[in-house]
RNA sequence: GUGGGUGUAGCUCAGCUGGUAGAGCAUCGCGUUGUGGUCGCGAGGGUCGCGGGUUCAAGUCCCGUCACUCACCCCA
């Protein structure tokens, strides 16, 4: 019985890479995970799904793109409750914690590295299931700004260990541009924010165009593009908001705050945390700073990496859990660094050797030898069959194996070949050395 | 959800004013019966996205549909 021939086709927004990007993706993967750990952050995994209501109404127009999950044979009366895919890990780590307050010490630090769903239209860079890499740190009532700070640098550290070349993390706090609005009569901050964020894409003059058409005047415009158009990698960018003459409690706030971050960034890590006042998006649930970061010379990207502080986001009436935490989107940097800058692994398999099968009556012996490498720490696999030794190499070479290892026949001893190189020299598999640049697959550029 | 573009071999594509499918690359085999990459020869592989219509005849023209893709929206 042959099954229907089901016409094999991608599915939009749903990625998958080939061995050797997904080797490259799990590098990434590796790297940042060692740097969340070294900054002593926790593991943890949650479940993929939450209650609807609980994912409704966090995110903003989000709300749209969750994925509802139900049994395909579900029956309409007591059918289970509505759960839907979470469409990213700060909700429900917020709900995490709500659930084990009891059994967690405070402040408690943790990363999540997950598939997160958004059912929106898919682009370059965009898709509908992603991995998202993610440090939080939740607080019982308050939370210490000076971690408001830490979370970019961590993320700055791991970068700088990854071939993303430059990169550049831009800080804000919302209270800013909020305060700022509100200092000049422009109520609709949310709106105003949607639009002054179009800045880079569509310019200055069809943002105040925008502006004007909800009703803003055109001093008021004039302003709002003035104050998005600060950036400094210092705290200078305090005094020119200054100098745009508007007052606010809130704007107040909200410059000291970052004043904090950016100085504390300064210190730390030097000209990697920008204060860039045009910086406002991200989820609903952010209540003051934000971070979005951009490759140098790939500003096109967007954000490969976002988060901010939230107040209110875990709270069960009585106490509160602020946090704050940044997340790196690891699918659409892998993506981009892999079709844009040609980034991929050296080999499409982990294996550093391949070993050879002089004929099938000794196809044990060569078990052996890839099994004393393997004690040792060395990846091999045994040659599938024991075809002409041409065959074998050409097999190792398809998949980039740099070695390949000749079990000596009668009396002579084993031998390993640098395919790349052809230089074949005598070995023994208990002594034998990869050579450390070979032993797992390299970052390297196609062609 | 709204608007544009595109659907032909595993991949990239050609196929003109309709006349029963082609190239390059990739794969596999042989030349090369323990040593690959080059070169040469050969082979396999297609319901031309799907459904309907026009026609003696449709990959080609018309309608519909689905998928992919780009932009808007939103965001990692």
């Amino acid at each position: 019985m042959t099954p229907p021939a089901t016409k094999v086709t991608p599915i939009s927004g749903f990625p998958e890479l080939l061995p050797a990007d997904r080797l490259l993706e799990l590098h990434f993967l590796d790297t940042i995970r060692e740097v969340f750990e070294l900054h002593g952050f926790a593991p943890l995994e949650t479940r993929a799904v939450e209650p609807v209501e609980r994912l409704l109404g966090k995110g903003g127009d989000a709300d749209k793109e969750i994925y509802g999950v139900s049994r395909l044979a579900g029956e309409e009366t007591g059918r289970d409750a509505d759960l839907g895919l979470h469409f990213d890990l700060t909700v429900p780590f917020a709900r995490y914690v709500l659930e084990h307050a009891g059994r967690l010490q405070f402040p408690f630090r943790r990363y999540q590295i997950q598939k997160v769903w958004r059912g929106e239209r898919p682009q370059e860079g965009r898709f509908r299931e992603f991995t998202q890499a993610d440090i939080d740190v939740v607080d019982v009532g308050e939370l210490a700004p000076h971690l408001e700070a830490e979370m970019p640098l961590v993320v700055a550290e791991a970068f700088r260990r990854l071939p993303v070349g430059e990169f550049r993390i831009q800080v804000n706090n919302r209270k800013v541009p909020e305060g700022f609005y509100l200092g000049i009569g422009l109520t609709d901050v949310a709106g105003t924010l949607r639009v002054v964020d179009k800045l880079a894409k569509i310019g200055p003059r069809k943002v105040t165009e925008q502006l004007v058409a909800a009703g803003a005047t055109e001093e008021q415009a004039r302003l709002a593009l003035a104050l998005a158009d600060i950036r400094s990698g210092d705290l200078s960018f305090v005094d020119e908001v200054r100098a745009l003459g508007v007052s606010h409690p809130t704007l107040d706030e909200g410059l000291r705050a970052l004043a904090a971050v950016v100085a504390a960034g300064a210190e730390q890590a030097p000209g990697t945390l920008v204060a860039d006042l045009s910086v406002a998006r991200g989820l609903d649930y952010y209540t003051g700073t934000v971070y979005e970061t951009q490759l140098v010379g790939s500003e096109e990207w967007g954000s490969v990496c976002s988060g901010g502080r939230y107040d209110s986001l875990a709270s069960d009436g009585r106490t509160t859990y602020p946090g704050v935490g940044i997340s790196i989107g690891l699918t659409r940097l892998v993506h981009l660094l892999v079709a844009k800058r040609g980034l991929t692994a050296s080999r499409s398999t982990p294996a550093a050797v391949l070993v050879a099968v002089v004929d099938e009556e000794s196809r044990a012996r060569s078990g052996r030898v890839a099994a004393t490498l393997r004690g040792r720490g060395v990846p091999c696999e045994v040659a599938p069959s024991a075809a002409r030794f041409g065959k074998q190499i050409r097999y190792a070479d398809r998949r980039g194996i740099p070695f390949v290892w000749f079990p000596g026949t009668d009396d002579a001893g084993d031998q390993v070949k640098d395919i790349r190189s052809g230089e074949q020299v005598d070995a023994d598999a208990a002594t034998w050395t990869c050579p450390a640049q070979d032993l797992r697959p390299a970052v390297v550029t196609r062609d």
